[in-house]
RNA sequence: CAGCGGUAAUCA
């Protein structure tokens, strides 16, 4: 069984999700009792691909070998019925929770914030704090994630403060969500100065700030910032590359783009 | 007793 489960986790972990789903039926066809890790996988790789069936069934395999709602467990339930999209289920999973941590809280947070619900989810975020549980990086993610749908600065501002009170500001998806929040609100200078003052980054940071640029029109910014990726060294992905081509078509350069477009290629990158 | 395992930020 634990050689299972890692194959079947390794799978879930790195994107094979529908090689995992196949791996946990044949490991039942073998007749082997699978254990909470496998399904941890299996409701992973589920709720990734939209697999309601294979995810139902994964919740069935949990209660028959009473594994029910533990804190692990049931987020992990709760996670794949909101991914696939069916909120009222994970309202119920949630409700059925007794040991709810952080992770549980965001990820109905999350959903809300996926569904545009803002007002449930601003409720939410204040049932945390009434439960006696801190606003983590994640949490932080999705309020400023509002921020920038609702065009919030003021709200944004506030989440940027808590950041900092509460040290969440150096972890990279806080600083990434605060970067996106300043620039979709139109603030550029206070996107730059978080950006400049920011020493965790990854590629997802840098892209926030790239698409930024590109939304913005300041295309030469943009290709500025993606030349300095290249100094130092920060690995560029597919929407790197999706960015400054949709920039040089803005710009009315469809020879750049095309140029670009090439350039990913001989960089290892297949378009998506 | 400890570890592992569940959520998250950028373009399309």
């Amino acid at each position: 069984v634990v050689t299972w489960n890692s194959m079947i986790f390794g799978y879930a972990q790195n994107g094979y999700n529908e090689e995992a789903i196949d791996m946990f039926v044949e490991m039942r066809l073998e007749g082997l009792e699978p254990s909470d890790v496998t399904l941890l996988s299996l409701l992973s790789a589920s709720a990734n691909l939209g697999a309601v069936e294979e995810g139902k069934q994964g919740h069935g395999v949990a209660l028959s070998f009473g594994l029910g709602l533990d804190r692990i467990m049931g987020s992990s339930i709760l996670n794949f019925y909101s991914k696939v999209g069916l909120i009222d289920e994970a309202e119920l999973v949630f409700s059925k929770m007794l040991d709810k941590d952080e992770v549980t809280w965001n990820l109905l947070i999350s959903s809300y914030v996926r569904l545009q619900q803002i007002d449930k989810a601003l409720d939410m975020c204040r049932s945390m704090r009434l439960a006696n549980l801190k606003f983590d990086s994640v949490t932080l993610a999705s309020i400023l994630a509002v921020c920038s749908h609702s065009r919030n600065v003021m709200l944004g501002k506030e989440a940027h403060a808590y950041s900092i009170r509460n040290n969440l500001y150096p972890e990279v998806v806080v600083a990434s969500s605060i970067v996106d929040m300043y620039a979709k609100c139109g603030r550029m200078g206070d996107a730059r100065q978080v950006f400049d003052s920011t020493t965790n980054t990854n590629t997802i940071f840098w892209n926030t700030l790239l698409t930024a640029y590109v939304e913005a029109g300041h295309i030469g910014e943009a290709l500025r910032l993606f030349y300095q990726m290249q100094l130092v060294s920060k690995p560029q992905d597919v929407t790197t590359w999706n960015v400054v081509i949709m920039g040089c078509m803005r710009n009315g350069d469809v020879d750049e783009a095309k140029y670009m477009f090439s350039k990913m290629q001989c960089a290892g990158i297949p378009p998506n």
